[in-house]
DNA sequence: ATTACTGCAAATCTTTTGCAATAAG
DNA sequence: CTTATTGCAAAAGATTTGCAGTAAT
């Protein structure tokens, strides 16, 4: 129900950022725009190279990083063989299911942890991020 | 300070397994339990093939990957270009330095968290693990 | 004697890069 | 006109694989 990304916030972001408005942009974008979250580059190539063909899959991969550079997309690594890039900025964590491998969004409301402080090494480290990455098996592979 | 893979250990452990005692893998085993955890498989090649030149970068692939198999190992997926070997199988948590890329391990006595369930989207999803992954600066980049 | 293991070299897969041509602002 | 962007093809880096020979049990 989330109404993340679509081409409007896209194209007005990407100007303020100073990126051109290619055509090769404009079909990346809309595909990203309309393509579920946690896409890899090559999903993202797959798509937008039917729409224009002499699209290289080397623009793709440049692209996406622009857009993690400008704050448009997330690197979302969930472990599998290819980079995956995440179209929702808000904070939010992710279940795998070790069946399908389909990746579900999780938000909290709340998470308190209790660390031992004796057996971990944390010295004076400062916390910047905290990602929880749950495991299992989905509704539909149970 | 904890005593987490002598080499007896994993010689044991391999033995029953049915993995064969080449000097191959005894190479390996030692380096395994004296290297600091989180290794990749170069760093174990690199130190490996000081001690054994002829020794194969695909044999060490192959046994690292065996090992998981046989659970004396896990694999560390810490979003690097490589992939991380952790010779710690007891249940643990990461910590990540973004400056020097320092991995510090973390136990914790306890954690809790709270699910918005209107966005989250688990269904009768069943977790079965449970990841924690902070990031941040260490206490000597701080 | 069986069967697992090894080294080698080639293959695969993902991602990056140099470069000259092109197009956006 | 200036500078970013593109396509291509090559390069890079990590990992896997086929295969024939070798060694552990």
């Amino acid at each position: 129900m989330t109404e993340n990304n679509n081409l409007e916030k896209l194209v007005g972001l990407s100007k303020e950022k100073g990126l051109k408005l290619t055509p090769q942009r404009m079909v990346i974008f809309r595909i990203l725009s309309e393509c579920n979250q946690h896409v890899t580059v090559d999903q993202v190539y797959q798509k937008a190279s039917a729409e224009y063909p002499m699209l290289s899959p080397a623009t793709v991969y440049r692209n996406m990083e622009q857009m993690v550079d400008a704050g448009l997309l997330t690197r979302l690594d969930l472990g599998g063989s290819s980079m995956r890039y995440d179209t929702n900025l808000e904070e939010h964590h992710h279940f795998v299911c070790t069946e399908c491998g389909k990746v579900s969004d999780l938000y909290l409301e709340d998470i308190q942890y209790k660390m031992d402080a004796n057996r971990s090494q944390l010295g004076k480290a400062k916390i910047n991020s905290l990602d929880l990455h749950l495991q299992g098996t989905c509704g539909e592979c149970v």
